[in-house]
DNA sequence: GAGGCTAGTGTCAGTCGCTGACAAGTGACA
DNA sequence: TGTCACTTGTCAGCGACTGACACTAGCCTC
């Protein structure tokens, strides 16, 4: 479970799923890809679950069993992409802060999401489907939906983490309430920019949280707020070509003293 | 519009809508007030729109002329809420930090939302449809997106009034972001709490805007972080009772630098 | 006040997402 | 080989929603 990355050599846990098995998948495979090419190119809402069923050559019926709605087809990617993040996030170390192993947490799934996402369609198709959920209300209502049961993971992963019961202390929701606002945030800029490529979203990412404690800053007229206010930029990352998702515990910004020098007294 | 509570001897802005026109609206509010009942008691998933029709007495094409969909009735009072908010958020004075007006203008809207709703439904209806929103999945997708267009809406009104570009500057966007998820996790905490009251929602944005600095600062465990960081209580308020609605410019938190002192050096 | 215009409504038919029930085909396994 | 179980297709039906057509009742003009 926790030595994702070279897993190929699997030593028991594949004993070859049987015919019944592999046909199953495969149409199942035929739908999502189906589903993801028809939404991506006609649109969702112009897409019916007929468009669907007829171009994989099955029943109507037969893509309800394999997913219970058409809107979970559209997300079946998306849920891979977001349990990457969950899982990157318990890889942290725990002397991280929570901000630090949050904001370390993303930008280490950005840069190995092309593995985890590329197992199931094309990366691009993944990037474009994106753009569709932003773009479709439908979609864009059920994704924030989806991100709120998220949310509420991550609160009570961090809340066990650092100690804490989630109902008594409102910090861990909090914190992760303003962390997923500003991933939306990013989300919305990046679908809709012009650079739409995974360096771009990362990039972008880095950017955003280290302007948390600006947006913050009491007054955005001067510029007397900028810098002034370390909220949530613990540990800015200076680096974005390094490859954090090598060694977790060996990146260059592992001491939360470390990295910055900008933040006089208030640092936390 | 501005003269709220004593609007009865409107001089020239009520011609008398006419009959034609005074029929619409009793269908219409018939048709919400029965969408909140039955709503409210059945469910929002167990309420048909012909049940809604029924109570009414109209066909159900009529309920589709007045509402475009089952959804917008549950959400006709909450829109109310939020405009509400919005108008309250303009009414802030311009030398408020966006953070001040922003804590401002929500406790504002809180002290004085019964004179907006009672208009439209009783106060306890609109409370209980809270409840219903929050528990029914499809309603708290579609209020998550609606929160998106609200927050969009407000980015650019303080982008506005603080003289920015919106697109150009990530702040503003960031910043309503930010207090977004923290009156979401308000308002998901008030609905599945037991005071299920004004003043309790009241107490718990108070609280919870004062606690995105400790949140969001760097230790839980130790309580290093908890009021070393002021990032989002620029102005505590320490009476909840006050009625900032009289005078918004007369409240005693106007000036930056008032209200609390400790926040040593980093206070912006 | 009669007549024409138009907005609000009812009725009907149809689309789309989705579900339960039943029957048929086909791997799995003894 | 035969039985069992799982996958699929077919069919009927519900609920949200829409377009088309006809009817009624305010409204406005002469």
């Amino acid at each position: 479970m926790e030595t994702a990355g070279t897993a190929e050599a699997a030593p028991q846990p594949a004993p070859r799923p049987g015919l019944r098995e592999r046909k199953k998948r495969r149409t199942r495979d035929a739908l999502l890809r189906a589903s993801l090419e028809l939404f991506t190119t006609k649109g969702y809402e112009q897409t019916t679950v007929d468009d669907i069923a007829e171009a994989v050559d099955v029943s109507q019926r037969t893509f309800f069993r394999h997913f219970p709605g058409k809107e979970e087809a559209a997300f079946a990617v998306q849920d891979t992409v977001e349990a990457h993040f969950v899982q990157a996030l318990r890889a942290r170390p725990r002397h991280e802060t929570p901000l630090e192993a949050l904001r370390r947490a993303v930008l280490d799934s950005w840069d190995t999401i092309s593995d985890a996402v590329e197992s199931v369609v094309p990366v691009e198709l993944y990037l474009r489907m994106f753009w569709v959920i932003e773009s479709t209300p439908a979609l864009l209502a059920a994704y924030l939906r989806r991100s709120v049961e998220t949310e509420e993971e991550i609160a009570r992963l961090l809340a066990a983490r650092e100690g804490l019961d989630v109902d008594a202390d409102p910090r861990p929701r909090l914190a992760v309430a303003v962390f997923g606002g500003v991933m939306r945030v990013t989300g919305r800029q990046w679908s809709t920019g012009e650079d739409f490529s995974l360096a771009a979203i990362r990039a972008l990412t880095a950017a955003h949280l280290d302007q948390i404690g600006p947006a913050l800053a009491g007054n955005w007229r001067t510029d007397d707020g900028v810098d002034a206010n370390p909220c949530a930029d613990p540990c800015a990352d200076p680096d974005p070509d390094a490859d954090p998702g090598a060694d977790p515990d060996a990146d260059p910004c592992a001491d939360p003293d470390a990295g910055e020098g900008a933040t006089p007294g208030a640092d936390v």
